[in-house]
RNA sequence: AACUCCGUGGUGUAACGGUAGCACAACAGAUUUUGAUUCUGUUUGUUCAGGUUCGAAUCCUGGCGGGGUUGCCA
């Protein structure tokens, strides 16, 4: 990941670091990635994740993780947990610079306790609903609140009886004193803290007032001289608040917001609210569901750490709202899988096929190779005998035209073993195909062409029906049919794939397959990649389909 | 008709006043003990109208289109 050419362009963002550094403005780069704990990290986080620590590295710079904790009633050590753990697995790593917003809880009540002494913050006493119709709309300028005005001494009284927790939750707020006329609403006197008798995370009962994200933010940012803090482009409108706090508060450097779009991909939800539902309405298994964008969830799919950088490496940082196709993705995955992931044979919908001049009780040890983009993967042996299973699709009785492999009298290449002819087809009372019979040829053993220069078009997968281990595999597909399920009208849940899950419980797998480690994604030859899950064992593995082999087979048959 | 940000092939993303390039997708062909991979080729683009300039995707003006903003969420 750091031996790769320096990109020949560099985005918007990079471009304002360098000239940062060459003016003198800064002599180092420090960003953050400033995760509220109140949900699972997901994609639109890797890219942020990405930018922020891969700046970072490429700047020889630092990148803090800090936890943008002001909201006790969201917020829950379980997040901050997976949040770790999910960063770590995408490769990146905070050092010793783990924060969190409420380490500094302290020096922000100070300083509003300074705002309010300058005349810039007071206590107001109206109702949440007052200052919300106060605060007029895109078109009607504010009125000022009745509190506006009231004495210095006043509300530094009531600011610290609000800490005291003399006030229910809501009764009062600490607003800033801006401009309740200005164009852009963030600066029509924010409020700055909330009354909130909430039990924290980390600070427990010590508090009952919290900090706004907007009066947080910036200020922590200072404090930790982060010198280029890069959010998403919701942001935007809130970085003339962001400013006006750096210039009222003596803060101890002057950190720049800068803001880019977030990642939008087809054929997926990325808000934290609409995977939630996703979870505790039970359409997915869990925050870990093969099919959930979350990092959790690609990453027990199968998808590798190092294909999720190079996409986000890919799809670039830009102002412009678009959306990606889930395709790029999938290359990206497909791409790393096809270099790393050792192959190994597995039938999924397995018929039977008796190789009628073989010798009963033999077995032999074929030798196949693990990784033909990788001769130093070496090989490895795989049981071969009489009775095999091939899968169902790999045979039709009456083929069209272009099809490769087994039908009646027909010759194909059982990968590292031998060739096969179909002599018979054996079907049950209803017509059903219930086995195959068949015969190799010895002189093409470990798949080799035989001496009298006979070829077969098609090479097909087998496992011996004897050593074959039994096995679920999760055929994972998107979990959304429509393009945007955000669009248009009606629920998001409305566009739910109704086959985003086929489970099959009879799959055969090469013996070799049993001990593959949960978390590890190996490739199914001809039929895609996929990951060893939790769920199974070495007696029952359970396989999650993370990817399919590009088909331009399947792709014919579906445009035939 | 508030403020603000943004418009380059189907989807993304480069080009910093000088040949519109790259990736993905699509489509052909070659190779292949994975109908995979790999390789080669093809199709498709600067939102519009003016202006500045020898020269504009790039600078200016206006139009059109899209996003964001009216939490005591972040």
């Amino acid at each position: 990941m750091s031996d790769e050419p320096a990109p020949t362009s560099k985005d918007f963002i990079r471009e304002i670091i360098d000239e940062d550094l060459a003016s003198g403005k800064h002599d180092g780069t420090v960003t953050r990635f400033p995760p509220e704990p109140n949900g699972y990290l997901h994609l639109g986080h890797a890219k942020s994740i990405c930018l922020n620590f891969g700046i970072a590295q490429e700047y020889g710079g630092r990148c803090h993780l800090r936890f943008d904790d002001t909201n006790p009633t969201k917020e829950d050590v379980e997040y901050v947990d997976s949040i770790k753990e999910d960063i770590k697995w995408l490769g990146f790593d905070w050092g010793e610079h783990l924060y969190f917003a409420s380490d500094y809880f302290e020096k922000l009540y100070d300083w509003a306790v300074y705002l309010i002494k300058e005349g810039k913050a007071y206590v107001d006493q109206q109702t949440a609903a007052e200052i919300k119709s106060g605060r007029g709309d895109l078109q009607t300028p504010g009125i000022n609140s009745p509190y506006r005005d009231r004495p210095v001494e006043e509300s530094l009284d009531l600011f610290q009886r609000m800490k005291a927790g003399e006030f229910g939750d809501g009764v009062m707020v600490l607003r800033a004193k801006v401009d309740m006329a200005h164009a852009n609403l963030n600066l029509r006197d924010p409020v700055l803290y909330r009354i909130v008798h909430a039990e924290h995370h980390r600070t427990g009962d010590k508090w009952c007032i919290y900090p706004m994200y907007d009066y947080t933010h910036g200020q922590s940012d200072a404090i930790e001289h982060i010198t280029h803090s890069l959010c998403t482009l919701e942001f935007e409108n809130h970085r003339a608040l962001y400013d006006w706090f750096l210039d009222n508060i003596p803060v101890p450097s002057r950190p720049r917001q800068i803001e880019f779009s977030r990642l939008n991909l087809n054929y997926t939800v990325m808000s934290k609210r609409k995977l939630l539902q996703l979870v505790t309405e039970k359409h997915v298994s869990g925050w870990d569901d093969p099919r959930m964008p979350t990092l959790s969830g690609i990453r027990r799919r199968g998808y590798p750490a190092a294909a999720i950088r190079n996409f986000c490496k890919t799809i670039g940082i830009t102002k412009f709202e678009s959306t990606n196709d889930f395709a790029l993705l999938e290359n990206a995955v497909r791409e790393v899988l096809n270099q790393e992931a050792p192959r190994f044979m597995a039938v999924l919908d397995p018929i039977r096929v008796v190789i009628t001049n073989y010798p009963e009780g033999q077995v032999e040890e074929m030798e196949a190779v693990n990784n033909p983009e990788k001769p130093e993967a070496g090989t490895r042996l795989v049981p071969f005998s009489r009775e095999i299973f091939i899968e169902r699709d790999d045979f039709m009785e009456d083929p069209p035209k272009k099809f490769f492999r087994l039908s009646p009298g027909a010759e194909v290449r059982l990968r590292s073993a031998y060739f096969l002819r179909c002599d018979e087809v054996i079907k049950d009372a209803a017509g059903n195909i219930v086995e195959l019979r068949g015969s190799y040829d010895p002189e093409t053993r470990g798949g080799e062409n035989p001496p009298d220069g006979r070829k077969v078009k098609a090479t097909i997968h087998w496992v011996s029906a004897a050593h074959a281990v039994e096995a679920e595999v999760r055929l994972y597909d998107r979990l959304f049919a429509s393009e945007a399920p955000d669009r248009g009208e009606g629920s998001f849940l409305d566009h739910l794939n109704p086959d985003s899950l086929t489970v099959l419980s009879g799959a055969r797998l090469e013996p070799n397959l049993a001990s593959v480690v949960s978390g590890e994604t190996v490739q199914f030859e001809r039929l895609g990649y996929f990951c060893a899950d939790k769920d199974g064992s070495q007696e029952r593995p359970v396989f999650n389909r993370t990817v399919g082999l590009r088909d331009s087979w399947a792709k014919a048959q579906n445009q035939g």
